[in-house]
DNA sequence: CTTTATTTTTAGATTTGTCTAAATTTGAAT
DNA sequence: ATTCAAATTTAGACAAATCTAAAAATAAAG
């Protein structure tokens, strides 16, 4: 509960990758592929973020979160996504575009800074692509939603968000105009592929392969029985 | 005129020093002062630099910058005021908290960032401070007249516009009077804060303060020699 | 035109983050 | 239990940006 100690860049993003990937652990070699490197600069940045009490790391065992690492990579992940909504909202960028320039935007060291931006946004509590947005106590609120391969036919829901943060998935769902916050019916699912087909209000209707519904996390709508 | 290279953070700081004090030429130990850093480490960027082709450097004689130097550093400052219009106006920061945020977001590396950013703030040609934004061109916007707070005392004057489209700007010049045509004398700046005195014909005077007699551009008239 | 003080540059070391290549440990398969 | 492949760590080197201390060039004073 000491004050954090400033962390570079790097030793954040490193976090973030530790907090991504680690149940309960994670080996150096998925590490560095997470963050573009090699194992061994991974094994170097590991031994210091180990130093600084953030991981708690051992030799050829792999590493995990401390308390304290998980309450950084909060604040991290905090500033990132408060960044895309701002990217989102306010400049009308894509939800699929802002991940990247995010990743640059949250090393801007300023608490204040993150305070107003979040005041400024209507203190949001999922980003645009619907993942949870860490609270400034480092709590956060709980996941919003359903696979859409879980969705029983006739069943009306609103899309939360993806999955999978990949480009070319956020890029095929913007495409397609299954982005956050849209309203669809699942009309079908076909028994030989598992395509699902949705329809929207206006009778548009889409196919999504099996793959597509896996990654699309939905909010089902009360059930409109309809009449007989 | 070929594409710029990427520039680190320091390259673009040194940069921005150099467009700063360099008339036409400056000394390392002043560049050194202002960088936060040694003699023999802006000796070495400065060299770095110059391979570039962004300063022109004589060993021992200074460096200037050179034309695409200058277009860099205009880009760079640009990016630092944008941001600090977006600091100030969106977020509430006061204008003398800006600068140190701007420092750090001015080096987010996206032209299309810039692009939305400069928009969502309806191209704003001044910052907090009343400096002028370099337009995405490169070129700066020239004073349609002479700032407010650039007039000496004694110097009559007619409004010539303000520096910025910002509604609250415009509201209040309008609501005070100080609106384009309208002629004045500077009657008194305060030394403590820079609050501008004015006063019209008829005898009627109004306070202003440094940073609204910033963003007021005005006309200086012939000097009217009062009669012995 | 020397001497001296100032400014500037070079030389060599340091830190952060990275790499390649070699050595070590682990764990799975015989 | 041994062998072997995969994962991981060490060792040594490198680039960027910096520092200190020493050397060189310039400018100013006598």
């Amino acid at each position: 509960m000491n004050a954090p100690a400033l962390l570079t860049s790097t030793e954040e993003n490193y976090l973030k990758a530790v907090f991504a990937l680690a149940q309960p652990r994670i080996g150096t070699n998925a590490l560095a592929d997470r963050v573009q490197t090699k194992a061994s600069s991974a094994t170097d940045m590991i031994q210091r973020l180990a130093e600084k009490g953030l991981v708690e790391y051992e030799r050829y065992r792999g590493v995990g979160l401390t308390p304290s690492g998980r309450v950084a990579a909060a604040a991290v992940i905090r500033r990132h996504r408060l960044w895309e909504v701002f990217l989102a909202e306010k400049l009308g960028f894509g939800w699929h575009e802002v991940h990247d320039l995010a990743e640059e935007l949250e090393h801007v060291q300023s608490p204040e800074l993150i305070r107003r931006l979040d005041a400024f946004l209507d203190t949001p509590s999922y980003d645009p692509h619907g993942d949870p947005i860490p609270r400034a106590d480092g709590t956060w609120p709980t996941a919003a939603g359903v696979r859409l391969d879980q969705v029983p036919v006739g069943q009306s829901f609103a899309v939360a968000g993806a999955a999978d943060r990949t480009d070319e998935l956020l890029d095929y769902l913007h495409r397609v105009g299954m982005v956050p916050g849209t309203e669809w019916t699942l009309s079908e699912i076909v028994p030989f592929d598992g395509t699902r087909t949705v329809r929207n209000r206006s009778g548009r209707t889409l196919d999504l392969s099996a793959l597509a519904a896996r990654h699309v996390l939905v909010q089902p709508q009360e059930s409109q029985t309809p009449d007989a």
